[in-house]
DNA sequence: TAACAGTAGTGAATGCCATTGACTAAGCTG
DNA sequence: CAGCTTAGTCAATGGCATTCACTACTGTTA
């Protein structure tokens, strides 16, 4: 028997060439995302993601031309997963809080993947999506022209930085605990209690924290001030 | 004259070993922060660390445990820059915006390092400092208890999160220019304009923009909506 | 002053990783 | 069916963090 070919099932066997338009880009993006969830960032190789894919180690590189141009066409998708099937409410301030909440669902849902990407521009098409989604609702508050992409700044940094600061806690949680950590509380204990005497008292009340809860006070505290504004403005 | 002693200012030399004391934490940090600046996030290495101190590569091991501790000293440094020498200005306010601002510049003039160390918890002696001083001028706006750690975590965390996101995008831009990569504005082009109305319109808007005014405006909806409640409460 | 202990600094592996360039063959074009 | 383009493969290459055994400095104790 020779080896010039070997069944596909072929348990542990080499697997044989890959047919051709077996890899895509939207296979690879899959893939990366789906590595990304499972293992953390540093699980994110060209060796695995060959392995998951069946395709030799370097095969991505006749379809990105590096590993950061994989983590972009992540990033938009991400930004895609946010949006999709988004319908602008009848308030505007309702479509904001739902643009905002479905970010921050869908990166902690993929704490590594949202942490490598939510501070980059991708110009991809999901993210062009957003933006007219956001601007739209902003232009329904009641803001045009340069103040509507003031106001759009200001709402969608916010959200990005402060979903994605979250994603990357969580995921360097998630990656210390991977390397046998053992969990770390949002404490703090000083050495010489009596130089902070507020960190003292309010040590108890540290622990009850609800992060969303948080969220959802930044995004009402912007919002609010949206409106404030924009009243102003017609008075 | 034997070379069992040479001048530290030889040029080019092989180094003798390095006396005893030399290497601290203290200056194992400083020197990776002096790195980060120069050469970005992908330039600090031990190699590198150990080529600006004089010391062998693997020489910080006796300091730290690996790249990620150094980088969490750094951290704490960070927050160090940036709270030394505030003073609590009369007004709560005016407090609370002096750290703010604090933050942000220091992030942004150290933008590699921020990048990587944002959104950690150092338990570092300079966080706890930060903490307390954030938590009393919460107290002077009047509010207590895990009211007060709630607000804390809303005007904190939108400091820490739009301040280091600033920071990560120069960053990037930073090190695509290293990479000879020419600019690129803030600007959308979309494939089909006709599907991104709001988009297309503030194409010009978009050019204009002040990050810091941004910040400005997002500080400002947080402390105002912290004064507002605190107001209703006392009534 | 002479051993000695502890440990800071060194130097040579090790193993993982992204990226490159040459090679192979699959499928289109004529 | 000959030839071309290019997706997939394979074997380097060079950089990196980390480990381990080794060396010698400094302070302690006799």
């Amino acid at each position: 028997m020779t080896t010039t070919r070997e069944s596909v099932t072929q348990a542990g066997a080499a697997s044989p060439r890959l047919h051709r338009g077996s890899l895509t880009k939207q296979t690879i993006v899959a893939a990366a995302l789906g590595i990304l969830d499972d293992h953390g960032n540093p699980g994110l190789t060209f060796a695995r993601l060959g392995k998951e894919l069946g395709a030799a180690p370097t095969a991505m590189y006749r379809h990105f031309p590096s590993r950061d141009e994989i983590l972009l066409a992540v990033a938009d998708e991400l930004i895609g997963m946010s949006i999709d099937g988004y319908e602008p409410s009848e308030s505007w301030m309702d479509s904001l809080r739902d643009l905002a909440y479905r970010a921050w669902h869908t990166f902690a849902a993929h704490p590594a993947a949202a942490t490598q990407t939510f501070f980059r521009v991708t110009r991809g098409p999901n993210e062009l999506r957003a933006v007219n989604a956001i601007l739209e609702a902003i232009h329904r508050a009641g803001w045009t022209g340069t103040e509507a992409v003031f106001q759009y700044h200001v709402f969608s940094n916010l959200v990005l930085s402060t979903s994605g600061t979250h994603a990357a806690r969580v995921a360097v949680r998630q990656e210390s605990e991977a390397n046998g950590n053992v969990e770390w509380n949002q404490e703090y204990y000083p050495a010489h209690p009596e130089d902070y005497p507020y960190v003292v008292a309010a040590r108890e009340d540290f622990r009850t924290i609800n992060l969303f809860e948080i969220y959802k006070g930044q995004v009402e505290a912007v919002l609010s001030q949206m409106a404030r504004k924009a009243q102003l403005q017609i008075q």
